[in-house]
DNA sequence: GTTAGGG
DNA sequence: CCCTAAC
């Protein structure tokens, strides 16, 4: 059966959490014209290429220029008449009414190498309860004509692939204009019967109704890779598209943790060799399970668009999260764009054909003439970014952020990771053949994810430059906007107690790194990957999008901060000393000067280490604590409670007599 | 505002 | 870390 692929509404990059300006503000400058401009004249490079084009050239992103057309949609939203940092954030941006969160949205053509690689797709989840890593989603069935096609002769066990020939692309210029498709013919369209999602049947038009792309609407968008083709490079013919166009990358924000794949821009590009994490600023991924549970109770109960929400339904049955409110027109323009050049693609191929057709094609066409394997990467999706910056940060000093965050993502240590129906291939040495990546079938559950690189793990990060510290906890515009203090290093008090003056600073010791984000993401990696089975009803990516400012009405979470070992040697010492039930003298004894531990974090970190204690080692995770400190967690906790106890029995008497 | 404990 | 009850 032919599936098709809705997708529904993000094919922007975001960086959410960064207010946005308010309506009254946004509409001082048509949004939707400019994104549409935008679009349309190709002009708007993508933030994301410049960081790694450049960064492929070896330039420093330090001194990357953001150009404001390198930057259309961002600016556009947040960069409102700024004029290279001049502007305060806060003024603009987070001193409004409405409780909106901006967001950054890169979504350009990224033009790096030709590398032959098709990377159909970056998506940046927005859940970050959902750690999972950047993965790539491949197929290998059904290339449309734009499409890379990674051609790997299967004897090469050394084949990077990245360095594969590709196909060339064919976009009809006339297609750009168009992109939204039409809902419910999109609904019809995944219901079997068969019809691809191609010009005719894939009437797109550009709705220019705002409200449309406010998230109100659920929309649809692109076909899957379900839509089989057959295959080769050769059958398609070279593209018209403008050289913009070509070698596009689609930075993608979603909030699910689900494996899904877009067909997008082809594009090429090479993640491995992105440079080192710029690392000094604070990059943080938020975790929020609350609001999302929230959020996913109102996703269920208020949806009455009945058609998007049966396929959201059917599409995401391992569907935890919702997907981010934070849609915007031009981000859900350019998706529907992408759509549209795709779908109207596949009419050459195969149209309406089932998979199974198609796919004999490509097995034969390739496989037994030249045992190439050709496999389509039709998705890469990257961990999102979460951003925070203080209120009186500059536009400028914002630009920068966002572009070290997405340097530091995309050049901060991913590795390419390879899966082949759902196992992980580890051993790099082995053939494809001898992997099994040789027949369509198995080609069709091959993926590719991008993982942390553990050798980047780890890097240190340090910033000196406080007021763009970058971390997570912003979705509220003014009451939370961190004020990222410059710890005065000097200032030990002269506190009875040593005051850890390392605390002091620990505002950047504990600040999350990128490659906290990376780490984290990866610690759930093995869901990232799996490659769409062909026909499951996950090829269908509807999201809703009213939740809007659900998670934004609620109070923000705050960055997860986790206790050095030093932190703990001191809240040990503090309560050796003190006691447990004292938690406010603990935290003025040894936490005084560090402003984001509370005494209730004390008493939490109190009550984990006790926990943490008491598991055998294997069962602990984080950095580990040395033995000895966790000896004397049980030892004081032990004697503290003893103490307790004496405490009550000498009060139970003085009860009962006054109970007399 | 603190403390304690569940989530 | 968050949330809250209880004090």
């Amino acid at each position: 059966m032919l599936q098709k692929r809705l997708d529904y509404g993000f094919s922007g990059y975001q960086v959410p959490f960064i207010p946005r300006a308010a309506r009254s503000s946004r509409k001082r400058r048509p949004i939707r014209e400019k994104a549409v401009a935008v679009d349309n004249q190709l002009c708007a490079f993508d933030l994301l290429a410049t960081v790694a084009g450049k960064l492929l050239e070896g330039e420093s992103s330090q001194n990357l220029p953001i150009e404001k057309d390198q930057l259309g949609d961002v600016q556009d939203v947040v960069m409102q008449d700024q004029d290279e940092g001049t502007l305060c954030l806060k003024d603009e941006l987070c001193d409004k009414g409405d409780n909106e969160v901006a967001s950054l949205n890169l979504e350009l053509g990224l033009q790096v190498q030709d590398q032959g690689c098709n990377v159909k797709e970056i998506s940046v989840p927005q859940n970050d309860a959902s750690p999972a890593p950047a993965s790539v989603i491949t197929s290998s069935h059904c290339p449309e004509k734009d499409e890379y096609l990674v051609k790997m002769d299967t004897n090469d066990d050394k084949s990077d692939f990245c360095s594969l020939s590709r196909s060339t692309e064919g976009f009809a210029p006339g297609h750009t204009d168009s992109c939204v498709p039409n809902v419910n013919e999109s609904v019809e369209d995944h219901d079997g019967k068969g019809e691809v999602l191609s010009g005719n049947g894939l009437d797109m038009h550009c709705s220019e109704d705002p409200e449309f792309f406010d998230g109100n609407s659920p929309a649809v968008a692109s076909s899957d890779c379900s839509i089989k083709l057959s295959l080769g490079v050769d059958h398609y013919p070279c593209g018209s598209l403008s050289p913009r166009r070509d070698n596009n990358v689609k930075v993608v924000t979603r909030d699910d943790d689900e494996n899904s794949s877009e067909c997008t821009q082809p594009s090429t590009m090479k993640p491995a060799r992105l440079p080192a994490r710029i690392g000094d600023r604070r990059i943080r991924k938020l975790l929020a399970s609350k609001h999302w549970r929230l959020a996913s109770k109102v996703k269920d109960g208020d949806h009455s668009d009945t058609g998007l929400r049966c396929i959201y339904r059917s599409r995401r049955t391992g569907y935890k999260r919702p997907r981010s409110q934070r849609i915007y027109p031009f981000k859900k323009r350019k998706f529907y764009h992408y759509s549209s050049l795709l779908n109207s693609d596949v009419d050459d191929g195969c149209k309406g054909n089932g998979s199974s057709s198609c796919d004999a094609g490509q097995s034969t066409s390739f496989a037994s003439r030249e045992s190439h394997v050709k496999l389509r990467i039709k998705s890469f999706r990257v961990p999102e970014l979460f951003i925070e910056m203080p209120e009186t940060a500059t536009v400028g000093s914002l630009k920068r952020t966002v572009m070290e965050a997405v340097t530091a993502l995309l050049g901060g240590g991913l590795r390419v990771g390879v899966r082949l129906q759902g196992k992980k291939i580890r051993d790099d040495n082995r053939t494809l053949v001898q992997s099994g990546i040789c027949h369509d079938d198995k080609v069709e559950s091959l993926g590719f994810t991008l993982e942390p690189n553990p050798s980047h793990i780890g890097t240190p990060v340090s910033s000196e430059d406080n007021s763009l510290l970058l971390s997570t906890d912003v979705p509220q515009p003014v009451s939370r906007c961190p004020t990222l203090s410059v710890n005065n290093q000097g200032a030990s008090h002269d506190h009875p107690v040593r005051n850890l003056g390392n605390f002091v600073e620990s505002d950047h010791d504990s600040a999350p790194s990128p490659a906290e984000i990376t780490a984290e993401k990866g610690s759930v990696d093995s869901r990232a990957l799996v490659a769409l089975p062909e026909g499951s009803p996950q090829a269908l990516a509807v999201v809703p999008s009213h939740q809007k400012s659900k998670r934004s009405e609620m109070a923000q979470r705050r960055i997860r901060r986790p206790f050095s070992v030093t932190e703990v040697e001191s809240l040990v010492q503090a309560v050796e000393k003190l006691g447990t039930g004292r938690w406010r003298d603990v935290k003025l004894r040894a936490f005084d000067n560090v402003k984001h531990r509370t005494y209730v974090d004390l008493k939490d970190k109190w009550k984990t280490l006790v926990h943490t204690a008491r598991i055998s080692p294997q069962q602990r995770r984080g950095e580990p604590v040395p033995q000895e400190l966790l000896d004397r967690v049980l030892t004081a906790h032990s004697y503290w409670s003893q103490q307790q106890a004496k405490q009550q029995l000498k009060q139970q008497p003085s009860d009962a007599c006054l109970l007399l």
